[in-house]
Parts: structure tokens; C-alpha cells; sequence
DNA sequence: GATGAATGAGGATTCATTCAT
DNA sequence: TATGAATGAATCCTCATTCAT
């Protein structure tokens, strides 16, 4: 994939490679910018080389095609966030009480989708194979960790039933993900607090429900 | 629009609309399937007339162009939207309990859905200002009533918590219709039943949470 | 030319053929009206239908295609314009003194463009072969007409200065009809005054031209 | 319109806009050209493309459509059009007897006219609400120098007999100049004789008549 | 490496013309 | 015969991509 010239000469054409980086760095970022605000495909080609300050020429120097940007964005997205996951996805994490453990996944989480907005935005409507063969891969990945996590509130679902309940978390997720970038500040705060509590009712073991029980005090707001 | 002789005899134009209006029906029908496949942006008027098996010069013998087909067509998702709502937000369905109260509004709103699949998918990302104003309309309309619901269950809440808490609603209800829509049968309706869960738990006034509840026997529905 | 039906039998479908020629007068009026605002190159057969107040396919009904309309309606206009310079150009009006043989001559001319503005319009633009070459005939029909008038006027004048000079009073005719046609009431008039007096004095012999009399020695160079 | 960087450095930013600059005056006269031969509607920008050696493309790159195209040609030529009058109207020049007035002011006029043949095709026909606009205001400016020169000649004419004559007078030129475009050599010359010599007649101020000369009463009627 | 120009296939739209009813 | 629908070639224009400098 990249441009082919990965494995060249190491010393001498340091200069030129870091001059090369930083533009390839310029073009990646214009792009997600331009992505974000039209979506893949009315996204051109020529718009994101303006954005990036440059001719189109130049951006053709560094990506074959406009599958390729995506494909390097969203690559090195994906990469920052598999990392980002492998960071959250900790036991440690995953064996704290229902409210901290939520907390210490999605925070991270959160942050790096608000620092990089263009994530969803590229992995969803490219239609790209690469990349949506990479955000399946991403998606199963993060399915099948929230499955993990899960089992331990709903020791008796079955497979499917934990795959449905997963995808509907990451499916809530997604949907406030949507509000929280729309919003900033305190109203960002609270967003991300409600997608907690739902999450947490969700996935919290059902209180016995014993009809009388005599009072649950829910704490509302995080 | 069409040839404004409306207002005219019946029999005699009547024979010759009928045609018309079969292929206006046929186009709009297929607009939806090639609209809900790849957006409206991408979708060409040219995929379009193919998919109804006409000339591209038949479907500008009923549209002007490209956007009057999406707004003919979000027009009238519209309406039958906006009617079935009126059937849906009745005193009486919203004066029940919780549970019978998700039943009443959902079915009949995911069942419209699921027949109108290319719905949401206009109503996003069209970029037309005709419509984008008319979903934001109804989109208001729709958290407008969410919060009339909303009141009863959380009587303290202020003004922009149940508005928060509204599109929330909104939010988890368009992220899991994505998941109804992908899926069928038995599988479509369990995560229809996962979808009302979650809104019951998330809506439903806050049990008294005592602490000492031993066990967690939830019911887990659908 | 026409519809090629102009053989057939004559008693039984006189009233067919009536209403045929109706249709056609109002098909070639309506043309008349569109062409004169459009030109022929911008005016499209269906607004040609419109304007006649029929569909398309009655169009086709009596003219096999755009040009053929321009065709009957240049050669319509065509036959009464000769049939008017017929009238026109007769040794009695041709023998009177300059002031009335002009008077006789415009007057009738200026009369029929008033009421055909469709003529030099259609004429000049349609780039069709068939009445490009019919233009041109009349055209130099008219030229020689002037030329024989002209040879009174301009006895010595050799062949090529009598074609060049009536060419030029066809031009000067037809710029001046153009403000005549813009104009009306007593403004109309005017410029048929104008033209008339522009077209006396290029025409009448040359003053004596004393060489000295008192300032206006006109050379007629060429 | 172009690249914005108008006000950079000179000579780097050149080389890469000389051969746009070429470009441009190589379309915009194939334009002059293709408008000329086929009126501004009746040309396709591929033809223009085509007439120039380029690709469509190509001319989509220096303008933005085929108007653009035109407005372009138009004020060029109306800049230049302009910058000749100024040379032309001058009072040195307008003080002159008729003849040589005539002389001084048409020679150079029918000289712009012979080099830039597209002028008034475009002028004339574009339907561009700017271009028209500007068409009027020179075609205004023209008509106002004229009755100034008209004045002297004819110091008891009221103001409309002045536009009157002077609308003429332009008409006359406008239709006198298809002659000369269309010959060539002495053929053309001698058109420009006989125009002079139609403006001279009729704008020299009205022989004083004397009764002598047996028969040349202008009576110049209105 | 960078630039701006060049290319041409593809998409929206129009319109002369034909066809089924 | 009249009608309105159907057709498809031709237009304008865009944009991913390539090329000369």
C-alpha cells in the first residue's frame, strides 16, 4: 500500500523522506478535514490538495488515488485506535464495578473520537472494501470485546443474544457519539454522562425485581 | 408540477395520467432503492431510470431534475410519517404504563421503518435544504413529543435535561433501527425487543436501588 | 414539402382537411410567435406545441420535423412577400418621381413586415438550407428590383456599383425596420419618415454639385 | 477568477501562467470565432474546445462556463471597443468639416471592426443579462456621441429627432458594416465609400435649397 | 518534488422525434 | 386524430488522474 517507497536508501534521503512525511501528514489531515464536512465521495480530490495548500499534482506524488488517502487515514486512524483500545481493554479495567469500568472505557474512548471526528465519518460511507473490511475487522474487534465484558453482567445470554446486546451497545455509542461531537462544553459533559447511564442500566444485572422492593435509588446523573 | 389540468374532467385525462402515474410511483419507488443503496449524492439519475427500467429522458418527462425527485420522494415519506405519528401520539397510548406505552409508539414507527427503509437515509444525507428543513421539522417535532413523554417519568427534570435526554432517545432509537433493518425474522425482532428494553430501562423511573438487592434475576424479555 | 397528402380525395374528407389546416395555420402562427421571440435555433418544437396549445405528437402529425415548419411557415411568408412586391414594383409606381415612387414602394413593404415581424427573423437565423436559398433568391429578386429602379437615379453607374449600392439600401431598409418594429404609433412613423429621407437623398441624383456653390460639394467618390 | 496570487513574485509564478495565458487568448478567440460563425447560443463548448485543440476540459479550466466565455470575450472587446472611441470622439476631430469628421471617426471604427469581426455577433445575440447590459450602455454611449456631433448639422432638431437620427445613423453603420466584413480587397473599400457617403448625405445640414437647382427640394418631413 | 495545465470518461439535463393508446 | 409518454443522442460541466516543465 503507502507509496511503495518504504524500504529505500536510509541515511541520505532522510531529509527528503521527513520533507515528504510532513506533506503526506498536510494531505492526511486536509483530507479528514474535507472528508468530515462532505463525506467520502463528494470529497474531491482537488478540494483536499487546496485545503492541504497544494497543487494536485503534488498530492498525486504521495497517493496514487483517492482510495488511497482514505485508505492511509483511515489506516492510521484504525491503528491509533486498536492501540487506544489495546490501552482500555485492560483487566484491570474490565474487572472494576459496572460505573468505573464504563468510565475507564469510554472516556478514552470519547477523547479520541472527539480529537479525531473524522473517524466514523471515513469509516462509514467510504465504501471502500479495504476500509470496510478494516472497520469490520474493528467492529467484530470491538464486538467481541464488549462480549467479554458483557458476560461477566449476563452470565446466562447465550452467544447470540450477547453479539445482539453488543452490537446495540456499540450501536448507542455510535448515536451518542453523534450528540457529543455536535455539542462542546458542559452540554459535551453531559452527553457523555447520559451515555453512561443508559449504557450502565443496560448492561447492569436486572435489580431482582422483586415487585415491592422497597426503593432503588438511582443515581441519576453521574 | 405535473400538467395542471388537475382540476378537470375526470374520465377522459385520466386513462393517460394513469400511465404516468404508475411510472411517477415506479421512479420514486426505484429513487428509494438506488437513494437507500448509495445516498443521494451518489446515486445518478441515470442508475436511477435503470433501476425503473426507463430512459434517463422519461424521468425528466416527471422531474425536473435530480432534487425534485428526493424531495417528491422525502415529501411523501414525509406525510405518511407525519401520519402515522398522529396515529401513534395519542393521549390514550401515552397515558399507559411504560411498557404497553413503548409497544404502542414503536411498532407502529419501526414497522413504518422497516416498509420505508430509504426514510432516514433521505432524510440525512440529502443536502437539500427543502428537506434537511423538513426532517430537522420533524425531527423536532418528534423530540418535542419524546419530551411530553418524558415528563411524566421524570416530573423533576428541567427544561434542556429532557431535551437531552430526547434526542438520546431519538439517537438509540435510529442506531438500533439500523440493526432492525439489517436483520429479519425472528433476529429483527429480538432486537426490536432489545431496543424497547433499553428505553424502558432508560425512561423508566428510577427504582430505589437498594443497595442490598442479593441477586439480579432481570427478566430479560423480549 | 407540406404533408404529402395534398393529392387525395377531394369531397369526403374536405372537413378533415379543414380542421387539418386550422391546425397547421395555428401550428405556423404559433411558430411564428416563438421563432420571432427565440429564433429558430432556441425554439424547441414542444414550446412550439405549447404555444399552439397542442401536444407534441399533433405536431408531428402535420410537420415531419422542426425544420419543415420553418420551411412552410418561411415559405408561407415567403409566397405573400413575393406576391406583395408583385404589387408593388409596377412600372406605373416605378416611373413616378423618386419621393412617391419611395412612398409606394415602402409603404406597403413597411406595412407587411409590421404585420409579419416573424419574416426577417426567420430569414436570417435559421441556418436552413432550403430557406437560406429561398432568402436568397428573394433577396436577389429585391436586389435586382432596386437595381432597375436605381438605373434611373444613376445612369453611368457601372453594374457592380448599381448591385453595391442596392445592397446597401437593403441594408439600410432592414436596420431601420428594426427600430420601426421597436417602436410604435407616431415613433414608428418617424423612423418610416427617417427612412424614407435617408433612402431620397442616397438615391436622388447628385445636385449639380456647381463646384463652388456655396459649400456643399459633394463628391460621390468611390 | 484565475489563481488569485496575482500579486506574487514576478517571475517564478510565470512561466507556469504563460502558457495559461495563451490558453486563454487561444479559446477566447476559437470563441470569437465559433460565436461569430454560429451565433453565442447555437455554440457548444466543445466546439469551442475543439476549435481551440483542447479537451473540454481543458476550457473548463480557465472558465467556469460558457457564459464566463463570453463575458470575457465581450468585455474584452468592449474594453477595447471603448478604448478606441475615446481616440475617435475627440474634439479635434469632431470640429472637422463633416467629410473629414466622417473620415476620422468611421476609418478607425471600421478598422476595429474588420479585426475583431465577433463584436457585434456577440454583442447582439448572447441573451447574457451582462453582457446585454453593457451592450446597452455602449450602444447609449454611442448614440449620445453621435448627437453631439449630430447637433452642429442640425442645430433645430429637438432632442428625440436627435436620438431618432442618431439611431438611425447607427443602424445604418451596423448594417453597412455586414457588407464590408463580408467582401474584401477594393470590393470592401468601396462598401466604406458608399457608407461615408450615406452618412454624408444625411447628415449634412440640407442643401439651402436654391430654388436653381431645378427640383431637389428636401423637404426633411418628420 | 512541485506546479499548473491537460485529459476524457461520466453524470445531469434537454430536446427532436417516435409510439402506444 | 390527439395525447402524453418514451427514447436516446447531444450538451454542459465535473473530477479523478496524468503530463510537461
Amino acid at each position: 500500500m503507502k507509496t511503495a517507497k518504504t524500504a529505500k536508501t536510509a541515511a541520505a534521503p532522510r531529509r527528503r523522506q521527513a520533507r515528504g512525511e510532513r506533506r503526506i501528514e498536510q494531505l492526511l489531515s486536509a483530507a479528514a478535514g474535507v472528508f468530515c464536512r462532505s463525506g467520502y465521495a463528494a470529497s474531491s480530490t482537488n478540494a483536499i490538495a487546496r485545503e492541504a495548500g497544494v497543487s494536485p499534482g503534488t498530492l498525486y506524488q504521495f497517493f496514487p488515488n483517492k482510495e488511497a488517502i482514505a485508505i492511509e487515514l483511515g489506516g492510521q486512524l484504525l491503528r491509533r485506535a486498536h492501540e487506544m483500545h489495546g490501552q482500555v481493554f485492560l483487566p484491570e479495567n474490565l474487572d472494576k464495578p459496572l460505573p468505573e469500568l464504563i468510565d475507564a472505557v469510554l472516556d478514552p474512548v470519547i477523547a479520541f473520537n472527539c480529537e479525531n471526528p473524522a473517524f466514523w465519518a471515513l469509516m462509514h460511507g467510504s465504501g471502500i472494501p479495504g476500509i470496510t473490511q478494516e472497520h469490520d475487522e474493528l467492529h467484530a474487534g470491538l464486538v467481541s470485546r464488549i462480549e467479554v465484558i458483557l458476560r461477566r453482567f449476563r452470565p446466562d445470554a447465550g452467544p447470540a443474544e450477547l453479539t445482539r446486546v453488543s452490537l446495540m451497545i456499540l450501536g448507542i455509542f455510535k448515536s451518542s457519539l453523534d450528540l457529543i461531537l455536535a455539542s462542546e462544553g458542559a452540554e459535551r459533559d453531559a452527553y457523555a454522562a447520559e451515555l453512561k447511564t443508559v449504557l450502565r442500566l443496560y448492561m447492569e444485572p436486572a435489580p431482582t425485581t422483586t415487585p415491592l422492593a422497597p426503593g432503588h435509588a438511582r443515581i441519576h446523573t453521574p
